[in-house]
DNA sequence: TCAACCTTGTTATACTATAACATATCCCGT
DNA sequence: ACGGGATATGTTATAGTATAACAAGGTTGA
């Protein structure tokens, strides 16, 4: 099954916030606690990923008087609970728009507008399963991530 | 094709790094200056990444009064060679075991002993690469990292 | 009541990376 | 020989990313 989600297709942006929020909500109760929830609407108002200090400051703006480590402990925890991703090439993070399904994912990067699409899960049987299981090794977690161009940065 | 390199197999280490210097020799003329030579001879001597400050330490280390910019410098271009690849989980470097063959490599990143082995190729025509397409998404670049437990760490 | 756990606040610092400018060298065309 | 462009290195300073460590409040349940 091909599931896509992200920011090169037209879709109702409201809602899936909406959505997203909702079964975060489910998903944590009250360990979903003010800050948490609010790092979590920014990643989902934002197609771009967004750094911590990104985050910090949308914070600091808000009125919160943040420090580093506010920033990190919230978006570590949406990482830990499956509600936002790391992506390592940019040392950013994103929402995830389908927590309950989101086991392997992968990501598009857009080099010239920054925005990160999120693909469906990623295979189980690639080849790099297979070169794994071939070695003796055990994979726990896989980071798989493309850059390119979207289909708008391609034309200037 | 399936081929793999790295340290979770037996090899005959020191020819495998003579070859690597030969052909980063043959790739760059005498573009491969002393202190990127002996950057990406740091690399081949380690199976696990080394950071840029790793880097620079041990040049250091060797009475090469360097700065940061130096180990950057040799690395970026030891990478833009193909010589050596970034591993973005850990931000840090490896040498590549076979420059000519190594198109879209990706990595099995052991968390116990830090060591990094490179598979073949990854797949142009993977899920990830069907997904892409369907977006309309030109991809230019992927990075595959996945960690886990090499086979002898999985044995406490 | 107290102890364990989780969350947040706060300070300080560690780690990673690059901008910007200076100097030197080599190759090439004239 | 000269000048000019491209490449490589030296050096200073600073930007950007991330976490250690300790303090303090809140909730829960024995």
């Amino acid at each position: 099954m091909m599931v896509i989600s992200g920011p090169f297709e037209r879709h109702d942006h409201a809602s899936c916030r909406t959505r997203a929020l909702a079964q975060a909500e489910e998903v944590c109760g009250d360990r979903l606690t003010a800050v948490r929830r609010r790092v979590l609407e920014m990643l989902l108002e934002s197609h771009v990923a967004l750094g911590a200090y990104d985050v910090l400051e949308r914070l600091r703006s808000e009125g919160h008087r943040a420090q580093p480590p506010v920033a990190y402990r919230a978006l570590d925890f949406l990482v830990a609970q499956g509600l936002a991703h790391r992506i390592e090439r940019l040392n950013a993070f994103i929402a995830c728009h389908r927590p309950a399904d989101c086991e392997a994912p992968a990501f598009l990067i857009c080099r010239a507008c920054n925005r990160v699409a999120e693909t469906g899960n990623a295979p189980k049987r690639g080849a790099l399963a297979r070169d794994a299981r071939a070695l003796g090794f055990e994979i726990e977690e896989t980071v798989i991530e493309a850059q390119g161009l979207c289909p708008t940065c391609q034309t200037p």
